[in-house]
DNA sequence: TCATGATTGATTATCCCTGACCATAGTTAT
DNA sequence: ATAACTATGGTCAGGGATAATCAATCATGA
């Protein structure tokens, strides 16, 4: 159970239906980032965690469950004295770059768990309207069904199949 | 046997001639979206299953036949603490007519070159995006490639089966 | 009557958050 | 130099809170 809804804690959360912590650190740190000309900023681990009122360690998972390469940052850090935590927003010079980078995150075999999340995420990052995910989503889910249904496919045959459908359409996309 | 229609129940079937569970809070549903502005609702799935005095994973049941891609929707959800279920409604209430002569033409069969053709006059007649067209199109030669060189299907299986998968993603456009 | 749809509940998976313990970089004393 | 000290950040496992899945059963409608 959360102990202590400090003032800090609702300084964060002013003005927001906020009910979550992780969501008001990523958001915070989601705002630094935008109001920044720089695709970085830098953090102490401790003062950020102290004016949210949680354990340092919270700020970790944060960074780990949020700003991962999928979602387009990298996270750097040192420990020690002076210690610090760096974001930066991954920068794509070239369409063909983002690509290869979404080529990546995909793979040779994704779940149906793991597009649907691929694809909130590039919707969230403007790269995917509504109505593309849509598209998407079907033509995933009709693969997924023949291959159960009509040709009783593994699991993993599937997905393999899914990840070639999955790189195709967005490839497309992407250098439309 | 449904063992206690409870008050909750009842006041979400009040006034209606509802013997449904699922049409009930389907029904539900569909009205939190209308009598939002925003194209979007988010729900807590025990509170909701609660209120209509049934088992929580009834609701995963009605999300999963109703508000699917192929109907217009999409769905997020997060578990564990502060967990939640979004609705999304992509696609708007169009007039029927339009998708029924839409799935006359594409009919039980349908060919490459029909397809084409067709999602090329659903382009100019700004239905389709140039974007929205890309994906319908690698999709349904992602499947055609399937067919043929993995599971050595008829030209008309594939056929069927391609129509099947176009009239999904039209659907699911067109469709609310 | 029979195929399909609806409902339930047990089990599993995932997320959030904490705190104890570990690792590393810089600083200071010897 | 080097060892000890100080100041950071990282890792991990666990508890609590949700949601998803699945198999079994029941109900409904053609």
């Amino acid at each position: 159970m959360r102990r202590c809804p400090l003032q800090e804690r609702l300084y964060h959360n002013e003005g927001g239906n906020m009910p979550n912590l992780t969501r008001a650190i990523e958001k915070y740190i989601h705002d630094l980032l935008e109001s920044e000309e720089a695709p970085s900023v830098s953090l102490r681990r401790k003062e950020l965690a102290a004016s949210f009122g949680c354990v340092p360690s919270q700020i970790n998972y944060v960074l780990r469950s949020r700003f991962t390469p999928e979602r387009g940052f990298l996270v750097e850090s040192q420990r020690g004295g002076h210690g610090y935590i760096r974001i930066l927003r991954i920068a794509f010079e070239e369409p063909e770059e983002k690509l290869n980078h979404i080529e990546d995150i995909v793979g040779d075999s994704i779940s149906e768990q793991e597009a649907h999340r691929l694809l909130q995420v590039l919707q969230e990052r403007g790269l995917l309207t509504a109505r593309e995910r849509l598209l998407i989503e079907v033509a995933l889910r009709h693969s997924d069904e023949m291959g159960q249904s009509d040709f009783d496919l593994s699991q993993h045959k599937r997905n393999t199949i899914q990840a070639e459908l999955l790189k195709r359409m967005l490839r497309g996309l992407m250098l439309a």
